[in-house]
RNA sequence: CGGUGUGUAGCGCAGCCUGGUAGCGCACUUCCUUCGGGAGGAAGGGGUCGGAGGUUCAAAUCCUCUCACACCGACCA
């Protein structure tokens, strides 16, 4: 490709509306251009990087043996109301009408369709197990759309659906996918950990989620220093304190507190320190009108998928409304505690163990110090419910836990029988009697792991592609193309010699000054660079650059192709 | 959804407080010079100032409504 004729729309200035660093690397480079919140065309040169990554994901998957296929974006409502997702699935779905006022929706993913179409098309258990996967343009009308491209409300995916007679068939494909994921990723050369994830509403063991590993990454994973445990934090489990409790050493004392209301507040009130004491929380029950409340030690947060899980809690997690807590419990957010506490009480692992430790006093403006489990209130029901916080245990046993941030650019899970028991896909098994199919799910993140590489992948120069997604392997960089025809000849020959030899090189012929090519070209962060001039002709040599290296090298003319190649792979 | 903030040329911004017919840098077009790290000069093109309504002789500027976008929050006891 010649950059006379490609569109190179890079920018010196970054976007005003930009925050991390992909979406502002992605803007000056001219990979993509916001249409509208959310929204985004992929430009040239951000086309070429997203159907690199799609190839290395189709590579794989075929590899695997799973089967492409391509399903609608535009789906009717009937499926959704089958599955029951029509109501469940929330404003993340976008839905539409058409023109006799039918109900659609714009897929947000695609358990529905390829259920219904597997339970019209496989009908033995001789035709499975089977693996269809797809990649397509997701919608999903996100509550806030960020980041540029990695929280989009339209982004491109590959969704893979596995079907099965049994579990233990559906371990081998899912063990497969996970395998199929750990070798796309290395090949994309990104740093990333597999994660035991949260399987929602659905249950069961099986969820990984693929994580690069960020500063910038929405979620928090939790690593043990000892073992190879890995988590999302809200999957984490906080493990009980081995110690036994300490006896009580204090008296129960009612103090006025007026105004302290937040944990940090009473701490500074009592010159303790927040770790001595407890927080209540308030949660809507599964029952109409029902309140939870949730105990957990002052410094530690609650997990909401941890709490949502419990008997009796609605899900999804929900806090209380203020008045009927006041009404139920005898005072305001900031002001209770479980010390004759009406309502059913949960309470934290790590704040079951405190001792002599300050609460709110179900009075507003007053707390309690001095109280003890057992002697001043009953202990409740003791319950996981904090997040874990680095230096916790490792819930395996072994080592303790780090926490780092992650991008999620992949998701594999073991679905069960949720949309097959629901939709009615059979077979029949070798005894002629139908059984539901058994179901896994695979997801991979296409577009967002092209915002996941740039944020692993950059310097103050701009981006730096791993080899395998970068837009051109090589550019090609002649100075004063248009006067000196000895640069010009050698820069053709070498383009045509590269463009031969099946490489992605872009000679960059336009008519500007150097410093512009250089700047451009390592903005666009194109792995290698040659630079052909005059000076260094003169002596048969051209001028070689990774984008990675501090300084350029020197090679003969008559080798450079070979060097080239080499260094290519 | 709540809070905060921003909408003026493709991008980055000034002008608004104190109303008087719109400006700067980059980018773009033409010409000359320059040509190994985002060149210099000259001459140009491009904006109904997010939209609607109001106040006024006069509105980018003041008032009301509205739309869009961004950030923060939705973990608070």
């Amino acid at each position: 490709m010649r950059t006379s004729n490609y569109l190179i729309a890079t920018q010196k200035e970054t976007p005003a509306d930009a925050e991390v660093v992909s979406h502002q690397l992605m803007l000056r480079a001219g990979l993509i251009r916001k249409l509208a919140a959310g929204l985004y065309t992929w430009l040239p040169l951000g086309l070429r990087v997203l159907r690199k990554v799609e190839r290395i994901v189709r590579q794989e998957m075929d590899r695997t043996g799973a089967q492409e296929v391509s399903m609608p974006v535009v789906q009717p409502a009937e499926l959704w109301e089958e599955s029951g997702r029509w109501e469940q699935y929330g404003p993340e779905l976008l839905r539409i009408q058409d023109r006799h006022q039918r109900d659609f929706c714009l897929g947000p993913t695609h358990e529905e369709v390829i259920t219904a179409l597997v339970r019209d098309e496989i009908k033995s258990y001789k035709q499975l197990p089977v693996n269809l996967y797809q990649i397509q343009t997701k919608v999903r009308d996100e509550i806030r759309p960020r980041f540029g491209i990695m929280r989009s409300r339209e982004f491109l995916m590959k969704d893979a659906y596995s079907f099965h007679v049994d579990q233990a068939s559906l371990e081998e494909t899912y063990q497969c996918m996970f395998d199929a994921y750990s070798a796309i990723f290395s090949r994309l050369d990104l740093e990333f950990r597999p994660v035991i994830a949260d399987t929602g509403s659905i249950g069961g063991s099986g969820s990984h989620e693929f994580h690069v590993l960020a500063e910038s990454g929405e979620d928090a994973i939790a690593f043990s220093d000892g073992s190879d445990y890995a988590a999302n934090v809200e999957m984490a489990e906080a493990l009980a304190p081995t110690e036994p409790r300490p006896a009580p050493g204090a008296q129960m004392q009612r103090v006025a507190t007026p105004g302290v209301t937040s944990i940090d507040a009473l701490a500074e009130f009592l010159s303790i320190e927040p770790r001595q004491s407890l927080k209540t929380l308030v949660v809507n029950g599964d029952e109409g009108g029902s309140l939870v409340a949730l105990v957990l030690r002052g410094d530690h947060q609650l997990n909401n998928i941890k709490a949502e899980k419990l008997p009796g809690v609605a899900a999804p997690l929900q806090m209380a409304d203020e008045g009927k807590v006041r009404s139920a419990c005898g005072a305001g957010f900031g002001s209770l505690g479980p010390v004759g506490l009406a309502i059913p009480v949960y309470v934290d692992r790590a704040a079951a163990q405190l001792a002599d430790f300050a609460c709110g006093g179900n009075e507003d403006g007053w707390h309690l110090t001095g109280v003890n489990w057992d002697r001043d209130c009953p202990p409740g029901e003791t319950a996981d419910l904090r997040e874990v916080v680095a230096g916790d245990p490792s819930p395996d046993g072994s080592g303790r836990l780090q926490i780092k941030r992650g991008i999620e650019v992949g998701h594999i899970f073991q679905l069960g029988t949720k949309y097959s028991a629901a939709m009615g896909a059979q077979v029949l098994d070798e005894n002629g009697k139908n059984i539901t199919v058994t179901m896994g799910c695979y997801g991979i993140g296409v577009s967002r792991i092209v915002a996941a590489a740039i944020e692993q992948n950059h310097d103050e120069r701009g981006i730096a592609w791993p080899q395998a997604m970068a837009p051109f392997q090589l550019a090609i960089v002649p100075l004063n193309m248009q006067k000196s025809e000895a640069v010009a000849a050698c820069a053709e020959e070498l383009y045509g010699k590269l463009l031969d030899a099946g490489v992605d090189v872009l000679l960059d012929d336009r008519n500007e000054r150097p410093g512009v090519k250089f700047a451009d070209m390592e903005l666009i962060g194109i792995p290698h660079r040659i630079v052909i001039g005059d000076r260094a002709l003169a002596e048969n040599n051209i001028e070689y650059k990774g984008r990675r290296d501090e300084d350029s090298q020197l090679v003969p003319r008559d080798d450079i192709l070979d060097f080239l190649l080499s260094r290519l792979g």
